[in-house]
DNA sequence: GGACACACGTGAGCC
DNA sequence: TGGCTCACGTGTGTC
């Protein structure tokens, strides 16, 4: 009927693909909102409402999920001792080398005093976030720490740790002779 | 030529307008794009590369993450009952509470002991990573730990801070009064 | 009034 | 060919 009519004009290719193609993008943009919606839901932390934001905060949500996931996968490793599975990188916290000064190194001293205790001296230089990386790499080798005391008299300092072993001793020297794992 | 006259007509606002429009509308768009890539890049399922199922598989992924963090805590808190893995340690991140285990509640005593120097008891049970989450939570609000001392009967644990502050005290107490925060 | 963020319709490219 | 996605420039609203 009049269907055919309107043909003629020059304006059908034109007035059809838009009139198509008008929905089509309507319909992607929409969707293209709710999922971002979605997303902003499922982050906790939102600095802002716009576009741009939610996406920022939804990386920087997804990287702290993935670092947590190791966290506590590291942490089970270390409660369970036998454990199988996972091949993917643990204990690789150690090598974080931004140093350059090379005076200071550590001196070391370890005395055994039960069958699976020791203590531990580390006497270095202090330096900022060290102690906590030498927790770290402890715990993450499956050191059971179970006393700890740190005195400082700048620029010194002195750890001693009391720690419960579940590894080879070692592999406690073998680590603790690479001096710049510890910085 | 003719450029000039077609200005007068609707005036130069519209023009002017459009100009600085356009080009922050690109940066937008950009940055948009590139915040998108960045979060396909950290999604390791990628279905398709068109933005809406980009936005889907990121959905999908943090709420895969989630799960996860989830079944790992509780694993971890079903092979070793007296400890809870928490929320990750980083900046800022202290405030992030679903909990609720009520019991060991640790007991804070905050004494000053100098002009910007304090004492910090912490006596509570002793959870693993703990400590380094206390150690990290303080170093990152800015506070110098200048000593410390850590005294364990299991499972209980008492920690010694000297810290030198450079935030303000009620920052500190603030922290420190929000036991849950602290797991 | 200007900076900013968004929705819109449209042209172009790709299966 | 037609459906689908994207980038673009612009109009409009808000702070």
């Amino acid at each position: 009927m009049d269907e055919e009519e309107e043909e003629q004009k020059i304006g059908k290719s034109a007035r059809q693909h838009s009139c198509k193609n008008l929905v089509a993008e309507r319909k992607r943009r929409e969707k293209l909102k709710d999922r971002l919606y979605i997303l902003r839901a499922l982050v906790p932390k939102i600095s802002k409402m716009d576009r741009a934001s939610i996406l920022g905060d939804a990386i920087e949500f997804v990287k702290d999920l993935q670092n947590q996931v190791k966290r506590l996968q590291e942490q089970l490793e270390e409660t369970n001792p036998e454990e199988d599975g996972g091949e993917q990188g643990g204990a690789g916290a150690l090598c974080n080398g931004d140093n350059s000064d090379e005076n200071g190194l550590p001196q070391v001293e370890v005395s055994q005093v039960g069958s699976n205790r020791f203590f531990l001296k580390v006497f270095c230089e202090h330096r900022r976030g060290g102690f906590v990386r030498l927790m770290e790499a402890m715990t993450s080798l499956g050191l059971d720490i179970v006393n700890v005391n740190v005195t400082t008299s700048e620029p010194l300092v002195l750890n001693v740790f009391e720690v419960e072993v579940i590894n080879l001793k070692s592999l406690i020297l073998s680590i603790f002779s690479f001096p710049k794992d510890l910085k």
